[in-house]
RNA sequence: GGGCGCGUAGUCUAGUGGUUAUGACGUCACCCUGACACGGUGAAGGUCGCCAGUUCGAAUCUGGCCGCGCCCA
């Protein structure tokens, strides 16, 4: 029934019910209509199908005619061909004036966009296209990231359901079946961001292991180790067992989870009774242990420094030592010391030279191997071992007792295994004096941090900045570009493969098994792509680029290596501003990630909702700076707005006439009508603040600003007053001037919501006259070009909140729908009155009263009414002959105002409010306390007239 | 354990010393009004986390506490 509107004649599937789920708000408001009163609804219906039966010759002004529904889907792809087909989006290989450039932080091959990506994009494709329809020569550059190993493991996963080990295949085979998975990938990836209509420049595509990537790659790599800055070493790594690859710091993730806390006693190897107790979450590694060590200051073990225990099971001597880092209060206060297995212990080993070498005890998949352990624990895996250790050390008598202990694992981000830390042989960015000139950049405003409140937590990571692991063990992902000569024993470190030995001449070289990690090449993103180390034309006129929006997730894995790389490579700031946007949160306030499942396929939404209506849901109402939920009713919201925008077009169309010119700047005078000159005032308003949130990175306060703009000001207000002129109701030139303000705010409001709403603002644009090919391209018009008009902003303000108190009481005093009463305004000042005046028609049509008189001050309260006391004077309403009694509003309202009067009259009666507040405040309370007093008096003799004694 | 950030109607949120605390969603009532029911009109809903302090005046500044989040160890 609802749908079964003789409208539209064709069969709307979305609107049938049986067809997809409905939201519950859409359930319950489907039920609500099938309540209401079937007739009621069947005889609107009939009413309407008769409406639109009839020709529209009566006003058959143009012939452009808009579908009756906003139906993305009819419109979005058309618009993104024909953006595609005229190069819109082409950056200007040279160009005169501002530049502004970005590029989009690659998404992993690893799988699909999610609406984290959208979000991006849309905040990105805002500022893209808001700069370009300024004139700016725009550039925003796709690519994609070949991930290094979150790409690995997402195909390793995938073959071992096929029963494929990718350990097993070779390295080409491997990468080879990577390669295969990142082709599907990129397809999809590009399909979804066309389907967004973002404003990329196709032409510029790039991915971060093309020819270009590998050449920029292999460059940065080899002026760092010729700068001292790359090197390798035996160091401490975070050792994933599972994928069996070295990952860096960053790419290990902090939980807390219970553990076994074991007491062992470690027996004195002179035999003496008793020994040393040590607390161990991890017993297993006891095999390599090479020491005890105490606090030197800790008095409970001064006899023990020096003397020898036995490592139980293993049955080896080790001495107690004394060492700083050590912390008495846990535990028993003394620590075993693996030097191969904990960080910490390598460092006390360090400082102890005369120390035993540590044996390795684990191999790549840790498991335990190697001399050190006995028979009986050969070929264990981590967690086997510790529980067959503790077994063996309580049957054996060494352990204490045990206890439940909460602490904090490392887990890896990518295959979830707990890091093991491992001694290896591994190649080091070295990061501090990179990281220098990044702090400082972003210290003395070179680079600007939106939010300013993620600037502390940069610095903080910044200046405790660690060296970065660069090498991982498996096949994909960019080789590292050194050779080992094995007849000289020395590494040749080339830009271009070398095919002997630098230093020898050999041609017996060995590649490096090793490949970087991913963020070594995405970290020069913003010049690689744009051709460094070639000094390409994009580079002079694009790079440094304008700015980089990325998800605050990514801060130091990439923004913070990016202003490194670029400082360091280019010798400028790769971006001027960086603007994080939140995490993406789901209805239950849960964060969206691609583990949980709980983010929806943007195509899904796409089809479902519109690109625009979807784009507009992430900026609006939520701040895209924030963390934050999104949901069905966010993007029911946004559609709702594009379908509001959608019916106000159509609403304007048959206002234009045939042949009419594309708005031009407004020419009003000060005999203009009100409304006409108000609504060009809101709109100067709104559109200086939008574009002053765009400038300074708030998406959302300029989704917001327009939201509010064209919703309640051009909507709700401006059409439904310009509605009697736009009749011709007050003569000619009237609603000439009406027509063309109407269509100049309309056309300018939709040149505003472009950036956000790209598509339907194109198909309404090209509804409407127009100058140009595509509004996507079409040249920006300044808010100043509106005039403002405060004047006029005030005397509208009264007429609209005269109309809003009488259908409050209309509401209060339950006026028959059909009625439509006299009514009386009292104005406060000869101003209102003057607007009232002249306004009058307007506010008795809107406010569905049958006249409206003004009253002097002296006149009497009407009898028989009920009134309203307001700042701009008293409203008085004819009440309905079987209108229920007092007006209770009234009362409600003097209350607060006695409220209000008291909390006045009591700062001017506080001697110091008086003696220290800036006289401008106090007058401006004494104001207020005479306005209020005045009203409350006001309300007191009406509800003296109206028979209702007064409250006390 | 350390650091950073955040606590404002049922939900999300604006608001950096004087506002009758902003808006959206949701709620309630009325309404198929010649663009729009994916709509219109009106209303209800807040001791601005708690406690002290600074100030003539605090949602706003300071300190403490409580709660939540993130990062680091």
């Amino acid at each position: 029934m609802v749908r079964d509107r003789g409208r539209d004649p064709r069969p709307d599937p979305r609107r049938d019910p049986a067809d997809r789920l409905p939201s519950p708000r859409s359930r319950a408001r489907l039920l609500r209509a099938a309540d209401h009163g079937a007739r009621r609804a069947h005889r609107a219906c009939a009413r309407r199908a008769a409406r639109a039966r009839a020709p529209r010759e009566a006003t058959g002004l143009t012939d452009v005619t808009l579908a009756p529904r906003f139906d993305p889907k009819a419109i979005e792809v058309r618009w993104q061909e024909a953006w595609a087909r005229s190069d819109a989006f082409r950056a200007p290989s040279r160009a005169p004036g501002a530049r502004f450039s970005m590029v989009l932080p690659p998404p992993n091959v690893t799988g699909v966009l999610t609406l984290g990506h959208i979000l991006g994009g849309s905040v990105m494709d805002a500022l893209a296209r808001w700069h370009r329809m300024r004139g700016e020569a725009t550039l925003w550059v796709p690519g994609v990231d070949h991930a290094g190993l979150a790409t690995y493991v997402e195909v390793r996963r995938r073959l071992a359901k096929e029963g494929v080990r990718i350990e097993e295949l070779t390295r080409e085979e491997a990468i080879a079946a990577v390669d295969r998975w990142r082709q599907d990938h990129e397809r999809r990836i590009v399909e979804q961001l066309r389907a967004g209509g973002f404003s990329l420049d196709w032409s510029r595509y790039r991915y971060t292991m093309d020819a270009g990537s590998v050449r920029a790659t292999r460059t940065a790599f080899v002026a760092l180790y010729h700068d001292g800055l790359v090197y390798r070493g035996e160091r401490m790594v975070n050792w994933d067992p599972v994928l069996r690859t070295a990952v860096s710091d960053l790419e290990v993730q902090n939980v807390e989870e219970d553990a076994t806390l074991a007491f062992v006693r470690y027996p004195w190897a002179d035999g003496t009774l008793g020994g040393m107790e040590v607390a161990t979450v991890r017993p297993e590694t006891m095999f390599g242990d090479v020491a005890i060590a105490v606090h030197p200051d800790d008095a409970r073990y001064a006899e023990a420094l020096g003397r020898f225990v036995i490592v139980p099971l293993a049955h080896r001597r080790v001495p107690v030592i004394a060492d700083a880092a050590v912390d008495p209060t846990f535990g028993a206060g003394a620590l075993k010391i693996t030097p191969r297995h904990d960080p910490i212990d390598r460092e006390i080993a360090l400082r102890h030279p005369d120390l035993a070498t540590p044996v390795e005890i684990f191999d790549e998949s840790a498991r335990l191997t190697g001399s050190g352990v006995p028979a009986e624990f050969h070929g264990l895996d981590r967690s086997t071992a510790r529980a067959r250790t503790l077994e063996a050390l309580e049957r054996e008598g060494f352990l204490v007792r045990t206890e439940r202990y909460r602490h904090s694992v490392g887990r890896s981000e990518r295959s979830n295994a707990v890091i093991e830390p491992r001694l290896s042989m591994q190649w080091f960015v070295r990061m501090a004096p990179l990281a220098a000139p990044a702090i400082a950049g972003v210290r003395s405003g070179e680079i600007r941090l939106h939010p300013e409140r993620w600037t502390p937590t940069f610095f903080r990571w910044m200046e405790g900045i660690q060296d970065w692991c660069i090498s991982r063990q498996v096949p994909w992902g960019h080789p590292i570009p050194v050779s080992h000569c094995r007849a000289c024993g020395q590494d040749t470190v080339t830009i271009d493969p070398p095919t002997q030995c630098a230093h020898c001449g050999s041609r017996d070289l060995t590649p490096d098994p090793d490949v970087l990690d991913t963020w070594m090449t995405s970290w020069m993103w913003p010049f690689a792509s744009l051709g460094w180390p070639e000094r390409t034309e994009d580079l002079a006129e694009y790079y440094p680029t304008s700015a980089l929006v990325t998800g605050r997730d990514i801060v130091f894995f990439w923004v913070a290596r990016m202003m490194m790389a670029g400082y360091r490579f280019t010798g400028r700031a790769p971006f001027s501003d960086v603007y994080f946007t939140g995490m993406l949160q789901d209805e239950q306030g849960h964060r969206m990630s691609k583990h949980l499942g709980n983010s929806p396929d943007p195509l899904d939404l796409i089809s479902d909702r519109g690109a625009d209506a979807l784009r507009f849901a992430m900026l609006f109402p939520n701040p895209v700076s924030e963390d934050g939920p999104f949901g069905t009713s966010t993007l029911d919201g946004a559609r709702n707005f594009l379908t509001k925008v959608w019916n106000l077009v159509r609403f304007t169309l048959p206002h234009v006439p045939p042949g009419a010119p594309p708005p031009a700047s407004p020419e009003l005078s000060s005999s203009s009508a009100l409304e006409n000159r108000w609504i060009l005032a809101r709109y100067r308003r709104a559109a200086e603040e939008f574009d002053a949130a765009l400038a300074g990175f708030e998406p959302t306060r300029a989704a917001t600003v327009l939201h509010g703009f064209v919703w309640h000001d051009l909507a709700d207000r401006y059409v439904e007053v310009a509605k009697e002129a736009l009749a011709g109701r007050r003569g000619d030139p009237l609603l000439r001037e009406t027509r063309s303000t109407l269509l100049f705010v309309v056309e300018r409001a939709l040149r505003r919501l472009h950036p956000f709403a790209p598509h339907v603002t194109e198909e309404l644009w090209h509804a409407l006259p127009h100058d140009g090919d595509l509004l996507a391209t079409s040249r920006w018009t300044p808010a100043d070009e509106a005039p403002a008009d405060p004047e006029a902003e005030v005397a509208m303000e009264a007429v609209l909140e005269t109309i809003r108190l009488l259908r409050n009481l209309r509401a209060e005093e339950q006026v028959p729908s059909g009625t439509t009463p006299p009514a009386w305004v009292r104005p406060a000042g000869p101003e209102i009155a003057d607007v009232l005046a002249r306004e009058r028609a307007t506010v008795a049509r809107l406010a569905r009263v049958a006249s409206l008189t003004l009253l002097a001050a002296s006149d009497p309260a009407p009898a028989g009414t009920a009134g309203r006391v307001a700042p701009l004077g008293e409203c008085y309403l004819e009440r309905p002959a079987d209108a229920p009694t007092a007006s209770e509003a009234l009362l409600r309202e003097r209350e607060k105002l006695t409220g209000l009067l008291a909390k006045e009259r009591a700062r001017l009666t506080d001697a110091g409010f008086r003696s220290r507040a800036p006289p401008s405040v106090v007058s401006e309370v004494e104001e207020k306390a005479r306005d209020l007093a005045e009203r409350v008096r006001r309300i007191d003799d009406h509800l003296k007239a109206a028979g209702s004694p007064p409250a006390g």
